[in-house]
DNA sequence: TTTAGCACTCCGAGCAAGCGAGTGCGAAGC
DNA sequence: GCTTCGCACTCGCTTGCTCGGAGTGCTAAA
């Protein structure tokens, strides 16, 4: 847990910092040295344990709530215990087992796993969980169909690896028959089946379309279809457990709730704050001000992806208290993302 | 607003009663007799009001939190406000307007108008509102493709009247040809096309199949398709609004918002809601506890159907304090259900 | 460099007093 | 006979106060 210089800190100073963030975390309440070395063996006194407090919030890493009161970790300072001084956690069997248990509740559906993957994370979490769906410009294409209503119009749907059907409605300006539309499927399918979403590109469909002897509206139906399938710009959100946030004594205060539950329903806001953990393939860890806004300054976010195959599709995140336990957190999110990650291959379309 | 008699209670009665639920609703106050007099032009001293509202209490009508604090309605005292004191609200032409436009900003896409409807009426109610998904065994059955992807297996797309496509994937024990399932795509959509998906039972279905000369692991995967289209046996819920409930006094107390949020999350209880408000035709209101659970009780619930052509098809539903605003929110209510209707027009499948 | 001792600070719990709003009731008034 | 006035009483809420506890920082000694 500890080597001889930590981020600056030497040896003593470190272990004080990891003490009063865990005490902390585990408390709630601010940590005087008096508390501090009653609880731990720290093999000093409090006095010195003061002074090297003292150094700790000049440092940055402690704050003082007011005089007189005890130390309480700052942003920095969570960061210091997150990346270097916390011991990172495992998941036992036990747990693993009940999570794959619970999993398997949900039944094959894409949206069942990934909303039964959220409230699984906010029960264990206890805290606040958000799952983003596979974005669908990951998935690749499988099927399209192109169905025949009448002699102008039809639906055209699209099948991808994850079984998402998208599907849209066009008009056209000619008469087709339905065998038309099932040579133009047929087409599409031999084609493109297997290419990413993001791959089936509007010159290469209206390309396809045309050279089978269809004209610029039939071009741009199967267009606005793929559109559709691919657009969801951003993807939709599963959350789960704000009533836990209820429970953490930070949220006495009415307003930092109506924080919380505003952000909630503006899914968009929600997004962004996972959005750029896209990019990191393992864990991340966003604490405080980390997270760009006044509101959410005293929160912390742990968000881990979660594959599909060899490719990251979603996030699984759990957003609650900077004071929260982030190496329990973090082995929950992993293991819960691990077998959402399984699952999905049940709802795969082969 | 008022007749000679009205539930039992004089006219003055009646007037003091009304008057005590329009204050105690606008200020959230306990509401007493001097206040009363003062504020509203009665035409008798406080000591009458005094005297009246004793006799009110008596009746069930009003209570009083502590003696020496007026008097605040109870269950029965809303009850009667609202079935026979209030005067109902009609929105304005302006507010219609309002309506329709921030509507429009939604895709024609149901799931997004349904959410786009909840969304605008939890801001307008300043309440939490839900909306319930069309329930999907009153749409009719428009059409369904069976796919092929190989020898033994396939997907079945469903498509209804608003254009929800369900999809499932199906195996079978024998090898069968794309052309296969075309003729028996073609075969079902002849003879179940404009049926309600209700309708559609087993029994006609594995008949058809059979009769087109498949086998019953076929029938098995029809049925099972249109069982998938059918089944979503409780509709999807939109919610949103749940900050507004923490503007109320009445949330102070953190417990009552926990309680709130939790049936927020258990789509089931919100579901059983307004599960009842499906058989009657028009608007309800639920006071109190008759929302049947102690924990909901100061709470109070408006519930307007809304349809798609002549069937009532989903509920719009505000949840707020027992101390709401009932005729403003009824009215809202209506307004937002009647454009919800028409929208659900620009989805259908014809 | 660490520790012991000490004066100082500040929060928060607990208590008492005073205020304000409201009630109920008996007696007087219309 | 209903309505009103006057009055004594109740009760919760706010304000101000005290006091104890926990913690700090500083100084001096080990």
């Amino acid at each position: 847990m500890m080597e001889n210089e930590v981020d600056g800190l030497d040896k003593r100073k470190a272990y004080i910092l990891a003490t009063v963030v865990y005490e902390y975390i585990a408390t709630g309440e601010p940590v005087g040295s008096q508390a501090l070395t009653q609880k731990y063996n720290l093999g000093v006194s409090s006095a010195t344990v003061r002074n090297e407090m003292a150094d700790l919030e000049a440092g940055g890493y402690l704050e003082q709530p007011h005089t007189s009161a005890g130390r309480v970790p700052s942003d920095a300072g969570y960061r210091t215990y997150v990346d270097a001084l916390m011991s990172p956690e495992e998941l036992g069997a036990d747990e693993r087992r009940r999570i794959r248990d619970e999993m398997r509740d949900a039944r094959a559906q894409l949206d069942e796993i990934v909303e039964q993957s959220s409230r699984l994370l906010g029960r264990l979490a206890g805290n606040l969980a958000f799952v983003t769906k596979p974005q669908s410009d990951t998935q690749s294409f499988r099927y399209v169909q192109l169905i025949w209503i009448a002699e102008r119009s039809g639906i055209a749907i699209i099948v991808t690896s994850l079984g998402v059907a998208s599907q849209s409605l066009f008009e056209l300006r000619n008469d087709l028959s339905p065998d038309d539309l099932t040579r133009l499927s047929n087409a599409l399918n031999a084609t493109f089946a297997g290419r990413l979403l993001r791959d089936c590109d509007d010159r290469s469909l209206t390309a396809l379309t045309k050279s089978c002897g269809f004209g610029d509206d039939m071009a741009a139906a199967v267009r606005a279809a793929f559109i559709g399938a691919r657009t969801q710009e951003q993807p939709g959100i599963s959350a789960s457990g704000a009533q836990h946030l209820l429970d953490q004594p930070e949220f006495r205060d009415v307003r930092k709730l109506r924080s919380i539950l505003r952000i909630l329903e503006e899914q968009r806001t929600l997004y962004d704050l996972v959005a750029d953990a896209f990019d990191s393939p393992t864990a991340s860890v966003k604490i405080g001000h980390e997270l760009g806004s006044e509101e959410l300054a005293d929160l912390s976010l742990v968000t881990v992806p979660y594959r599909f195959g060899e490719r990251a599709v979603g996030m699984l995140s759990i957003l609650g208290p900077r004071r929260m336990p982030y190496a329990r957190l973090l082995a929950l999110a992993s293991g819960t993302a691990e077998t959402l990650s399984e699952r999905l291959h049940d709802v795969e379309v082969k």
